[in-house]
DNA sequence: TATATAGTGTTTTTT
DNA sequence: ACACTATATA
């Protein structure tokens, strides 16, 4: 391509962009503005009119999703050399460099990566072994305290320099045990692969030299969410040439709590001076009252770069604001509204997105779908790969890669059941931790720990045996025939089978999805390794796996959204307490919280294309309880003029009041429920199609109407509906009829008897009986 | 050693 | 509401 080409469809912003081509480059991208393109284009002008070398082009991106977008674009605009440009994201870069040259640090390139399951248990393991008390001291704030303390670089002595308090001298000596122990397994966690990244360059700068040498073009996507690790790793690869060209917009900075820091953006033409900067502000993807709400929500911060987006669009649609009693009814309209649109032939599932703040949003969503059939696909939540299943799988997998990660060989010891118990594995593990060698070393050699019994040595050597058999097979076999032949020399989908129950039929879905997914890493990869799986394994994002082909409504976080577009967007849960969050409300800084949370919805707002609505609920169970909330200030913050408040028709066809008065909460529970039926206790069958993908789900609604005290909130209890003689109904138990009821404290301690299951005790508002 | 049950804690967002 | 842990018991 030619310069007259790259540059013809490029607006004149745009155009600036990709002409600077050499030296520091900020690109402030709005929402929709064309930043992908932008970068797609730059490099083709590199490339093809100032002569670079492909090989020497390095883009950088957060997730696996737009790297291969970014990819497959550069492939087509390019063609023949684009192969050779590096298109990945931070972490994938990291694991690159670190496979390479990490013997440097003490790590050997079969190290394993942590995922956050992992870093818990390693972290429950020093507890114990240091007798922390977990009631002043929770594994989860420890590591949380670790993880930004890698984001910022600090090492566990400079973090014991920095924190002289009880606390932090605490924190400080688990975070240096918790280093010892991920040498020692050969492992490292997501936030070792940016620190050590960096600490090897630092260290060795022979090393760094040859990356600068390799990368002499750097482009980095989303550079708003960079943290301090991020940041260093991009001085030093770009220390000698200052080629770096960064694309963001402090307006879609939402990860300040993953460290992020916005200083990155906002300071860079102050570190570094003479940068060019190029506003890029029309955007291409919204109508225009969609852009003037998001315009206008965002006005209300203050640490920003003055910009403003504009488009040559139609006005289009005004925002819908739609306001229900209680989130069942919201997602009822949502789910209700989707229905219709595509019976109509107005739109595709696929063009639908609804948007939440808290993943715990999703299930009131989800139960809707089901009812209603629709296709949906919920994006994070329980990852694929943290199902227990999988994780044994890849424990067999990483025992068999590096058996010097102590944590999974003994997830895995005694799984399947083989009578090894927690005596056993202590007693080699003390033996290990003697000897100054690994756990499954330790294991090789059972028979001269003490203390461990013939019977017990004998299980044991079992079981490295079938390590051993395994390994042998890893050298010559596919990965595929390698899960296969320890699933079958462990029994453990045998005894899945045995179960047979509905969650163990899901589980092994799920196994014959993981081998699915082995083929196809082998077929894809020219040459694919064991640990070369297992790093894509751990290095996957839930929103990686979205496919834009299969026509589902999708259903996500806000901060998942960031990146996508859609036709149509709801976003829910519009309520202060709930966005912004209670959190954010309450914290020490509450102005700079609530900023955070006003860029995550100016980043939902600008993920609609044509219609943006947004629901409100004035009643939501959260944790078992019913809480109140007002509209969410953003709400507010778009003008009326933009709004279109919404009416909607009850099933006699009556016009309904929806702008505000909660009077008619009995009227409108009496009218949506059948009748002889309450509102909402039906149950439901999950189908069978989505049990695989979603696991199993409880098979009761509870009704949103009932005020639920819980024995702990507060000590008021509510007497049980039911009396002696009454029949009443357990989720597990069924009908049975109530022989004692008795003050128990804090609840009502019920003695029931059930014809199958005999007489039972239990609390009622615990065991959610209902009278029959 | 394995299992059932009572008790406790959690959740805002995640590469 | 739900998952996870500690404890009791077989």
């Amino acid at each position: 391509m030619d310069e007259r080409e790259i540059l013809g469809k490029l607006n004149e912003e745009q155009k600036k962009a990709v002409l600077a081509a050499e030296g520091p480059v900020l690109i402030l991208a709005g929402a929709g503005s064309g930043k992908t393109r932008v970068l797609v284009h730059r490099i083709a002008y590199l490339v093809d009119v100032i002569g670079v070398m492909p090989g020497n082009i390095l883009a950088i991106t957060f997730t696996n999703k737009a790297a291969d977008e970014m990819r497959s674009r550069v492939d087509k605009m390019i063609g023949f050399g684009s192969q050779e440009i590096w298109v990945s994201t931070f972490h994938s870069l990291c694991v690159r460099i670190l496979r390479r040259y990490g013997e440097l640090l003490g790590y050997t390139r079969y190290f394993s990566i942590y995922d956050t399951d992992d870093q818990l248990s390693l972290m429950k393991s020093i507890f114990k072994e240091k007798q922390v008390d977990t009631r002043y001291m929770k594994e989860r704030a420890v590591l949380g305290r670790i993880s930004s303390a890698k984001d910022e670089l600090v090492s566990p002595k400079k973090y014991a320099l920095l924190n002289r308090d009880f606390y932090g001298e605490k924190v400080a000596e688990l975070y240096e045990a918790y280093q010892r122990k991920l040498l020692e397994n050969n492992a490292m966690d997501f936030d070792d692969l940016l620190m050590n990244a960096v600490e090897l360059f630092e260290s060795h700068p022979e090393v760094l030299g040859i990356y600068q040498e390799r990368f002499l073009y750097l482009m980095v996507d989303e550079y708003q969410d960079t943290n301090t690790a991020q940041f260093r790793f991009l001085s030093l690869l770009a220390g000698r040439t200052h080629n770096l060209c960064v694309v963001g917009d402090d307006d879609q900075s939402i990860y300040k709590f993953r460290g992020a820091n916005i200083r990155n953006i906002l300071g860079f033409e102050e570190i570094y001076p003479g940068a060019v900067v190029v506003k890029l502000e029309q955007n291409y993807r919204s109508t225009k009252n969609i852009l003037d709400a998001a315009n206008e929500v965002i006005r209300n911060n203050r640490g920003r770069k003055a910009k403003r987006l504009w488009t040559n669009e139609e006005e289009g649609e005004k925002i819908h604001f739609r306001r229900f009693l209680n989130g069942f009814e919201e997602a009822e309209f949502v789910c209700g509204e989707i229905a219709s649109e595509v019976r109509a032939g107005r739109r595709a599932y696929r063009d639908f997105a609804v948007l939440y703040r808290t993943n715990a949003q999703s299930r009131l969503f989800e139960e809707k779908m089901l009812l209603a059939n629709l296709p949906y696909r919920i994006v994070g939540g329980v990852n694929f790969y943290s199902r227990r299943e999988i994780k044994d799988i890849l424990a067999y997998l990483k025992t068999v890669d590096n058996a010097a990660d102590d944590l999974q060989v003994q997830r895995i010891i005694n799984v399947p059941r083989r009578g090894i118990g927690g005596s056993t594995v202590g007693k080699i593990s003390g033996y290990a931790e003697a000897g100054g060698i690994s756990f499954f070393e330790a294991a090789c050699e059972v028979e001269k720990v003490p203390g461990v019994s013939a019977a017990a040595a004998k299980k044991v050597t079992s079981f490295t045996d079938q390590i051993g058999v395994l390994r042998a097979r890893a050298e010559v076999g596919s990965i595929s025939d390698l899960i296969k032949q320890l699933l079958e020399m462990t029994g453990y989908v045998e005894e899945l089978k045995k179960e047979d129950t509905e969650e163990a039929k899901a589980r092994i879905e799920n196994i014959d999805e993981l081998i699915s997914k082995a083929v196809q890493y082998e077929t894809k990869e020219s040459s694919p390794t064991l640990s070369g799986f297992l790093e894509e394994v751990a290095l996957i994002a839930d929103i990686d796996a979205v496919e834009e082909t299969d026509d589902r409504v999708l259903l996500m976080t806000l901060h998942a959204a960031k990146g996508l577009e859609f036709p149509a967007v709801y976003m829910s849960g519009m309520e202060d307490g709930l966005f912004p969050s209670r959190i954010a409300l309450d914290s020490e800084t509450p102005a700079e919280e609530i900023e955070e949370e006003r860029r995550l919805c100016y980043v939902g707002i600008t993920r609609a294309r044509e219609v943006l609505t947004l629901t409100f609920a004035s009643e939501r169970m959260v944790r078992g309880e019913v809480v109140r909330n007002e509209i969410s200030r953003f709400v507010k913050e778009i003008p009326r003029e933009l709004v279109d408040m919404g009416e909607r028709t009850n099933a006699q066809g009556r016009k309904m009041d929806l702008s505000g008065r909660g009077a008619d909460a009995a009227l409108r529970s009496a009218i949506l429920s059948e009748p002889g039926k309450p509102a909402f206790g039906r149950t439901f069958e999950m189908p069978e199609a989505s049990r695989r993908t979603r696991g199993t789900v409880k098979n009761e609604y509870s009704n949103p109407y009932k005020k639920v005290s819980s024995p702990r909130d507060t000590g008021e209890k509510k007497p049980p509906e039911f009396a002696v003689g009454d029949s009443v109904r357990h989720v597990k138990f069924g009908v049975g009829e109530v022989r004692e009821i008795k003050d128990g404290g804090k609840d009502y301690l019920v003695t029931v008897d059930f014809p199958t299951w005999g007489v039972k005790k239990m609390y009622a508002s615990f065991a959610k009986l209902k009278p029959v």
